[in-house]
Order: structure tokens, then C-alpha cells, then sequence
RNA sequence: GCCGCGUUCGUCUAAGGGUUAGGACACCACCCUUUCACGGUGGUGAUACGGGUUCGAAUCCCGUACGCGGUACCA
């Protein structure tokens, strides 16, 4: 029988959630979801130095917003906890030890200021920057250069020290990556890696071995950069006699930035103008907010397919996906092997569609608090239904929907005249004066019926109607822009459109 | 420097030995619309370079170039 497919989601604690980040989970979850298994969080809070307070919570709220949830996690428990890294800290230096004992890895004893003159010893311009390996192994201070006694006394008067894996000189590591198929490495080129830090925590190395061998882990997607330290847990997983349990590894190409090439970084979203992080993120120490994907109007359905569709594909002309769709057809073989820059206006127009496409009741209570927010009292639901249905099509962003509604909410305030001034005349104020009259005078209020009677009358006072209709216009919403305007004049009523019209009268 | 990974229109990509190299975003033009969008039609635009292998290469092989990632007691 096939092991359960468990996988995870493993980011560390230390600011917002980024683009790459949700990429990561969603294929994770993809994955999970299409074969039935499990996909897990777990929080790598190892480096105390760096964890930031909120930032586990707020990673939570955007996996809650984009609909990938997690089984198990530090929020909702599971068999396999504890979820965070730091209250798993006693079980990672006894297979620390159990690799010394088995002469895997060694203490090494060397201070920070220790570790920085040996670099600038063996820096040429060659070798710019010297690794703590095989090479100088024996000239630091550690138990492969001190002798037994000599380590015991280091160890028993509570000298600061962490513990190195002992890469081999000279083999190969190769294994089949699920995205790139096989990748090999020689070990003489690896440093010996810190595997258990001075403070007792586990460097990444070894907590991510330990913890995907601990949960059941069966397949593991992370992204590219870390490809150059996979050897390093291939030979932990082969060294702590689990071989035969090692995930199966899956390496994501990158999310690059827009203009030139590189990591996407959130620098590259505030030079260049578009979000990065998945949610508004703020910055316990700095108190700088950053703007999020959701705040700024962003959809979770296009937020997670534009992402899907960054390095995947289903091999057909189909772009968009519902989340259920994305479950069904992803597979591991189409996703890429190169990178994909990341183009904020093809992620606008993902939203678009999803604004299109979505019926106004999903996202109602959304563009009501933008509205509200705003200033706008909405006090008749069916009403703003009826308004966001009529606009959607013009609306790119959720938040796109004030500038694009407020007229059917409130009275505009200010008009643009400009527009109606160069060719207005006596003749055209007095139709609108009439035309105003005719509409009080009308027994029903529909757009159609209003626009009939209105170009009659404009026909009789020989007036060509298409003058009289950016008027009305600019009259009704104050600007060029807008759908239909007798579809707007039956929408606010008979009462509100004849005031806008006299309003309007008023500054002309 | 060294190691690893990558490279099709400006961008995301399809095409896994035989296609006028297809689609989408963006851009341009026209149509629709007495507004702005939506929508429709059409257009500009790509296989990094050099060698092989082959009747035939974007596709397979080898180099080169370029890019990225890593080279921390960060993840």
C-alpha cells in the first residue's frame, strides 16, 4: 500500500507573506488536495534573532483568505506537533549526537571572530569567500582536530559550541528532483554545515530533516534557492538511517522581478508600484504598513490563479481557474523549470475577470465596506446589488467600484462643466428645463420609456439628441465616463435624476 | 572565483524531430458604443549564439554567452 501523501508548508516567521511564498503553499496544497493527503504548517521559528511578533498569526490570515487551509498547524493541532520549530526544540540534539557518535558530523568549537579571520586567511580573488570545509576542517578548533580528552573538557566546562555535519570529501550526491529530474553534487565542494546552533536550536538543515521524517512527510516542494543545500539533507536523511523515507523533492523555479532579473523582492513592489505581500502588512518594529494583494482590491479566486498560472499550466489555451479546477488538472510534470517574472498588469487583468466573472453577491459585503469606508451609506441591499451589477464590467480592482458607483449613491458634488460649457446655449437650457418637467410629469420610471421621450422631445425642439446626452451625462454622474445613462436615470429614480438635473441647471 | 540551475514575441507561455512557431497580457488600428469601459476583428512582435546528429531541429548532443540561485551559528 502507498504511504499517505503529507506534505508541507514550512515558512519562517519573519515579516509578510510574499508572492513566492503563497506560490509555494498553493502547489503544496494542490498537490495534497488531488492525492488525498494531508498538507501541513509548520512554522520554522529557529533563528530567535529574526522572528517577528504577528507574523505567524498574519501567515495564517492569508492562507485563511486564499482558501488553503491547512490539516494540521500550530493553530489547529495534529498529531504530529508541536507545529513551531522553537517548542520542538529538545528533540534535534539528540540526533545531532547520534550523527557525532556515528562520526557524520563533529563539535566545533570556533568563536564568530574565529570563524571571520579564518575567511579573510584563506580569501584570494579566486576564492572570495572560504567555506569551513574538508580543506581547513583540521585547522579550526573542533573534535576532528582537538583530541578526545581535549573535546571532553571543552564540552564539560560548557564551552559554546555548535555541531558541524562532516561532508565527505569525496563522493556524489544525486537525486531525481520531481521539476528538474536528476541533480548531482560533489561533496568536497559543500561546507560543513552548522546542523545544531551554540544556543542549542537547530539550524534549517537539521530541523527540516528531522521534522519531515518526524511528520510523515512525503513529498516536499520548496523553492529553487534552496537547490544548492539539498545534498546536505539528502546525506542527513541517509546518515540518520531514513533513506527509505526521504521526501520526494520538488524545486519551484523563482518568482522574478518585473524589470531586469532576480528575485522579486517587496523592494521591487515599492519602487515599481504594485503589492508583493499577499495582505496589508505592518511592521511591529518600524510600524511601516505595507499594502497587501487584498487590500489593495485583489479577488482571492484571481489572486490564486494568477499565482497557479505563474510556472504551471495545463497544457491548454484555459487561463482561468477555479480553485476546485486547479486541484483537478495540476500536475507536477508541467510546472517549469525556469523562472517567471512576475507582470502586475496581467495580474490586474486576472482580477478583472474575476470581477466578470463571479456573480455580485460573492463579494458584495467586500465592495460595501470600500464603499462605506468612503463615506457612502448604503441602507437598500437590493439596491447596491443592482448598482455593482450595473458597473462590474468597468471595475478592475474592488476598490475601482467607488470611483466607478458613487453617483448612483450619492449626488455628485463636483461636475464637469468644461465638458458641457463650450456648447451650451439658451435653447439647450430650456429643453432641460422642459425635459425635467416631462419627467415629473411621468406616471412609471423606466430608463427605456425615459429615453424615447426625452429624444422626441429633443426632435421637436430641433435639437439633435446626441448633443443633449453628455450633458445629461455630466449631469446625472458628473463625468465622461459611466454605463448607459438612462440605465443610471432609472436606477436613482425619477426624483434624484430631475434634481441632478435642476442642480445642474443651477452652474450653467 | 567555485558549485548548481536556467534560457521561445516586451511579459506569461504552447509546440517533446516535420506547424505560415499557436494563445494570453500589454501595445497599435478598426468596429460596436451619441460617454468610459466590456465585447468583436485585425496588426506589430520570439526560438541567445556556435557547432554537431538527422532527409528534416525550438525540440536530441556538445560547447559558448548571458541570467539567476547558493557559497552564514538566515531561512
Amino acid at each position: 500500500m502507498a504511504k499517505k501523501v503529507r506534505v508541507r508548508f514550512a515558512p519562517s516567521p519573519t515579516g509578510g507573506l510574499h508572492l513566492g511564498g503563497v506560490r509555494t503553499v498553493l502547489y503544496n496544497y494542490l498537490f495534497a488536495r488531488q492525492q488525498g493527503g494531508d498538507f501541513v504548517l509548520r512554522i520554522e521559528d529557529t533563528d530567535q534573532s529574526r522572528f517577528v511578533p504577528g507574523a505567524e498569526e498574519y501567515i495564517i490570515n492569508c492562507l485563511t483568505w486564499c482558501g488553503l487551509k491547512p490539516d494540521e498547524g500550530p493553530h489547529v493541532g495534529g498529531e504530529y506537533g508541536p507545529y513551531r520549530q522553537s517548542e520542538r526544540k529538545s528533540i534535534y540534539r539528540q540526533y545531532a549526537e547520534h550523527l557525532v557518535q556515528t562520526g557524520h558530523a563533529y563539535y566545533a568549537f570556533d568563536r564568530p571572530e574565529e570563524l571571520e579571520s579564518m575567511r579573510e586567511r584563506f580569501k584570494t580573488p579566486e576564492n572570495p569567500s572560504p567555506q569551513y570545509d574538508h580543506k581547513v576542517r583540521l585547522e579550526m578548533r573542533n573534535s576532528c582536530s582537538l583530541t578526545f580528552e581535549e573535546t571532553e573538557t571543552l564540552l564539560e566546562d560548557g564551552v559554546p559550541h555548535v555541531i558541524r555535519i562532516r561532508m565527505p570529501e569525496n563522493e556524489t550526491v544525486s537525486f531525481t528532483d520531481m521539476i528538474r529530474g536528476e541533480v548531482s553534487f560533489h561533496t568536497g565542494l559543500v561546507d560543513d554545515k552548522v546542523l545544531l546552533k551554540a544556543d542549542g536550536m537547530p539550524t534549517y538543515h537539521l530541523a527540516v530533516v528531522v521534522d519531515d521524517y518526524l511528520m510523515k512527510i512525503t513529498h516536499a516542494f520548496r523553492g529553487e534557492e534552496w537547490l544548492p543545500s539539498a545534498p546536505v539533507h539528502v546525506l542527513l536523511w541517509k546518515y540518520l538511517g531514513w533513506e527509505s523515507d526521504m521526501p520526494q523533492w520538488a524545486h519551484l523555479p523563482l518568482i522574478l522581478k518585473p524589470d531586469g532579473n532576480g528575485k522579486l523582492s517587496k523592494r521591487d513592489g515599492d519602487r515599481l508600484g504594485f503589492p508583493v505581500f499577499a495582505m496589508n502588512w505592518k511592521d511591529p518594529k518600524t510600524n511601516d504598513l505595507t499594502t497587501g494583494f487584498r487590500e489593495l482590491g485583489f479577488l482571492p479566486e484571481a489572486f490564486v490563479n494568477l499565482l497557479a498560472m505563474l510556472g504551471w499550466n495545463d497544457g491548454t489555451a484555459q487561463e482561468l481557474f477555479t480553485l476546485e479546477e486547479l486541484v483537478e488538472k495540476f500536475s507536477i510534470d508541467r510546472v517549469h523549470k525556469g523562472g517567471a517574472k512576475f507582470d502586475y498588469e496581467k495580474a490586474k487583468w486576472f482580477n478583472h475577470e474575476w470581477i466578470k466573472k463571479l456573480p455580485v453577491a460573492h463579494y458584495r459585503d467586500q465592495v460595501k465596506t470600500i464603499l462605506e469606508s468612503k463615506g457612502i451609506v448604503i441602507t437598500d441591499e437590493a439596491f447596491l446589488d443592482k448598482a455593482l451589477h450595473m458597473v462590474k464590467d468597468r471595475c478592475t480592482l474592488l476598490t475601482d467600484f467607488y470611483e466607478q458607483s458613487k453617483f448612483l449613491f450619492e449626488t455628485p458634488q463636483q461636475l464637469d462643466l468644461e465638458a458641457v460649457k463650450p456648447k451650451w446655449n439658451a435653447d439647450k437650457k430650456a429643453f432641460f428645463e422642459a425635459a425635467a418637467s416631462a419627467m415629473m410629469a411621468s406616471a412609471d420610471w423606466k430608463g427605456a420609456d425615459q429615453e424615447a421621450a426625452f429624444k422626441a422631445l429633443a426632435t421637436e425642439k430641433n435639437i439633435k439628441p446626441g448633443e443633449l446626452m453628455m450633458p445629461l451625462r455630466i449631469m446625472l454622474v458628473g463625468g465622461k465616463f459611466g454605463p448607459g445613462v438612462f440605465d443610471i436615470a432609472e436606477l436613482i429614480g425619477k426624483e434624484e435624476t430631475v434634481k441632478r438635473i435642476h442642480a445642474a441647471l443651477q452652474q450653467l
